[in-house]
DNA sequence: CTGAAAGCGCTAACAC
DNA sequence: GTGTTAGCGCTTTCAG
């Protein structure tokens, strides 16, 4: 409602004193901004970002773009890019991307195209050539989450490293009967995640020289995906391994509820280990490694507002690759048989 | 990057005709109309919303405050109300309001302030009477959704006739011994959801003249809430239900993980009623009156669009009750005694 | 240190 | 139907 206009009328000085007064960019008497920020107090005065952003090109807001609000992993990363975009006065405006599909590409052509951003987050999506074009077009800086984007930095974890670690910290137990459970090949999406999972797994069992065959079973990546997915594995008492990996911790507490449901003691009789660091997880007695979603946010707006304040010329497609720690939530237990390894 | 301006100049037009051929306002010759757009397209032209809502006061952005993301039933709104913004061409920016703290503060009285939205929509929060008034100073249109907020229509299920409608289904089964599993009555929040739930239990116990005493017990409204709570009320024999009413479904569903633990049999032994209509419930044969948070994203939508559109006097108070469906999704169960019930 | 003036990109009156 | 003009609220030269 009211302008800046009305400040400096009411504090006696020009616009532009004013405006320096309450940005603090300029030279302004202390007695003079005193004056001024009394003033706007006063009347409540709030400056308009819109009209600020017409001259300075700065919009104070940042695009997120996401595939998923409920699953808890991004959900995670969500409310601390929020938080960490609020502590810097940045608004946060989302766009819940579906696959490929013409409301997509709308965000991409329309959307984003508005020049309402002063930077772009993209969580867990994989873009398209074209979408990548689109976005570069805005030139503002970009940050992606979850997977390498071409000429972008990145934050994530090594998917082909955690899923070995994972692997080998159940053959280290003394497992040979192992399972991965992961995303559908076939359905390939984000960032070619499921086969990293599926490679990082294959590599640890060969490495421990433990046969590989009919050890993959793909599902949704959801609580009733690995649900359904485990009654029909786990139902086979024959080909029932001592021990599951699962790409994901929802999967992996499906998982267990099936085991559960069927009469398997978890961990004892059937060792899980899943990949998030959920918040279920203890007391579905699940091991998981964390990827620290809520560090990964905040990872991505440092960096995105680091860029903005000083662009970098052309190294920009630097990524970050997360550590990942092993976290032992529950007890993972050593196979039935008892088998020692090396 | 592109101005309209340049759009005109290619077009051979002026600023004006080109902004009417585009915006579709005013009247323009139909062969004008086309050759401005293929301008337009030509240099890949977007309006700047920024310049637009500084003459016209319309910012094509909603902005939206929600308590969590993360749990199921806020997430579903979330998806559902960015999804209904996106198809009217509307920006959605998110605000991920804390428990009152400075930073709550800072988002009504700075971010919410800077006239940046057409309109506000509040997802499950309880504001004060700052709030309100902060938000009606906005002079937007305001929609809630979960429960009432003075002089602002209002999007809500009725949580007192739900809540018996749910008691009063255990009850026609035969139960008698039924307990009721909500949020902590000191830690009031929300609309006094919990206060209402225990209403409507209550009522509808009292109704059947089933004794209440000893029949409510407090957690945290999440599925590792709702496990550790029944691990202590269903760990003891004596005092164990036949039926549980829990107040949402992420309380019911920790209930029954915990209940199977403890080898009782779900729902067999123990029927567990639940309210949201959450994706796990099939998989945990767990009873669910619907909520249907989608459907109240959308109304909440459309309702703040058409007061946009043409803006209601000062009925703006009237407020959508949403009839409750009860979605039997899994069978509930007769009490183990089988007492039947007249 | 402060003021006057120009202009960011766009739309809304008002002429023609 | 279309062009001209003014101005939304703000920041930023450029003088003083």
């Amino acid at each position: 409602m009211s302008t800046i206009a009305e400040v400096a009328r009411l504090a006696n000085v020009a616009k532009a004193t004013a405006s320096r007064a309450l940005s603090g960019k300029g030279y302004v008497s202390e007695e003079t901004r005193a004056r001024v920020v009394s003033a706007a107090r006063t009347i409540g005065y709030v400056v308009s970002p819109n009209a600020a952003s017409l001259v300075t090109g700065r919009t104070k807001n940042v695009g997120v773009i996401i595939p998923y609000i409920s699953r808890w992993f991004f959900a995670e990363v969500l409310e601390s890019v929020e938080q960490a975009l609020l502590e810097q006065g940045y608004d946060m405006t989302l766009y819940n991307l579906p696959q490929a599909s013409p409301e997509r590409d709308r965000v991409f052509e329309y959307f984003l195209a508005r020049k309402r951003f002063d930077g772009v987050i993209s969580v867990g999506v994989e873009l398209s050539e074209a979408e990548v074009e689109h976005l570069h077009q805005l030139r503002r800086p970009l940050v992606g989450i979850g997977g390498p984007i071409r000429g972008v930095p990145t934050i994530a974890i090594d998917d082909v490293a955690t899923a070995r670690l994972a692997t080998e910290h159940l053959l280290s137990l003394g497992h040979k009967e192992i399972v991965h459970i992961g995303g559908s090949q076939d359905e390939q999406m984000d960032f070619a995640v499921h086969s990293k999972r599926l490679i990082g797994f294959l590599a640890g069992m060969r490495a421990a020289e433990v046969p590989t065959s009919n050890c993959f079973y793909a599902c949704e990546l959801t609580v009733p995906g690995g649900y359904y997915l485990g009654r029909s594995v786990l139902g086979d008492p024959r080909r029932r391994p001592t021990a599951i990996f699962a790409a994901s911790d929802e999967i992996a507490i499906g998982l267990i509820v099936a085991a559960r449901e069927l009469g398997i003691l978890v961990p004892s009789e059937l060792s899980v280990i899943g990949i998030d660091g959920h918040p279920h997880a203890e007391m579905f007695r699940l091991t998981t490694l964390e990827q620290h979603p809520r560090n990964q946010g905040r990872l991505a707006v440092n960096s995105l507002l680091a860029n903005l304040e000083a662009p970098s010329p052309e190294d920009e497609s630097a990524s970050t690759i997360l550590e990942t720690n092993l976290v032992i939530r529950s007890s993972t237990s050593a196979p039935p048989a008892g088998l020692s390894q090396g």
